[in-house]
DNA sequence: CTTCTATTTGAGACTGAGTCTCAATAAGAT
DNA sequence: ATCTTATTGAGACTCAGTCTCAAATAGAAG
């Protein structure tokens, strides 16, 4: 996903709703983040700049995922590892994830199905649904000893 | 829920299994654990064992809840705040679990349905579910403004 | 009961992700 | 160009949890 010019507008409204500045390094971690497709860890967005010789304070970083969290440009995610991660959540439609022990990929899964058993679940008890966390973790089909034809 | 001869034999057993000794600071634990119905955090535990004149470093608690987690007696769980919290698993079949935002109240659910989903969309993608994570955040009916009776 | 060895404990050092502080810098309004 | 206020970066700090290592203890064996 690139970064449009739609994206920097619509970037530096939310900022001005805050009285925030469009700053080069915010502007660098937004466009960083649409860029890809993966779950990020600060870590990772840090080095990704670096390699595109942009010097960007780890601090700086946090501050701004924060920020793009709360604008909904980003989703924030615990895996339970001790690192959170965040995606590009322009890009996708809401899903849950499915997390391979072995290998550390993650899938994307959506059941509408469950969806629904959650609102229902919550009305039931009287309580107003803001956000969940759904997680399968296990292992993926690559990482299986598995079959025939493929290497470890 | 209290703690038996029986649980300490099974204990015990599981200790032996793995070249691993009772004493008496693994003891207070499982009782003190077992005694409880809460999701509580290493903290609580350590100051719920102080309170009854047991003194217990943390490294030991935390150490003992891994091996009590390993075993079967414990759930160790994330609700993403940056601390775990540990729950009785003896007295409990498998459960998700519901958060309040606001007074940090945790309620637990079970739906077979989703149950059921779960298992179905991981068998389609080929992967081997070993655990799940299902936790819907929100504000409980005691802390809505809400309609009437209660004060907040 | 004593002896012996391997495991366990506790105190506190350490780790690592994330936050905070504060002086220097920069956005952007005028 | 000037000025005010937000922002940045460096590094100190926090805090849950882990690790280290010497002293203590379980429990097997005699």
């Amino acid at each position: 996903m690139e970064l449009t010019a739609q994206h920097i507008d619509r970037f530096k409204e939310a900022l001005k709703d805050e009285d925030l500045r469009l700053t080069s390094q915010r502007l660098a971690i937004l466009e960083d983040i649409l860029s890809s497709g993966e779950h990020r860890e600060c870590d990772d967005i840090f080095l990704s700049l670096k390699r595109k010789r942009l010097s960007v304070s780890r601090a700086t970083i946090y501050r701004t995922l924060d920020i793009l969290e709360n604008v909904g440009f980003v989703r924030k995610m615990d895996i339970g590892d001790g690192r959170f991660r965040y995606e590009n959540k322009l890009a996708q439609p809401h899903h849950d994830h499915m997390i391979c022990l072995d290998c550390g990929k993650i899938l994307e899964f959506v059941d509408h199905e469950i969806e629904a058993r959650q609102v229902h679940l919550t009305r039931q008890h009287h309580f107003k649904l803001t956000r969940h966390i759904h997680q399968l973790f296990g292992i993926c089909e690559d990482c299986q000893p598995a079959a025939a034809n493929k290497g470890v």
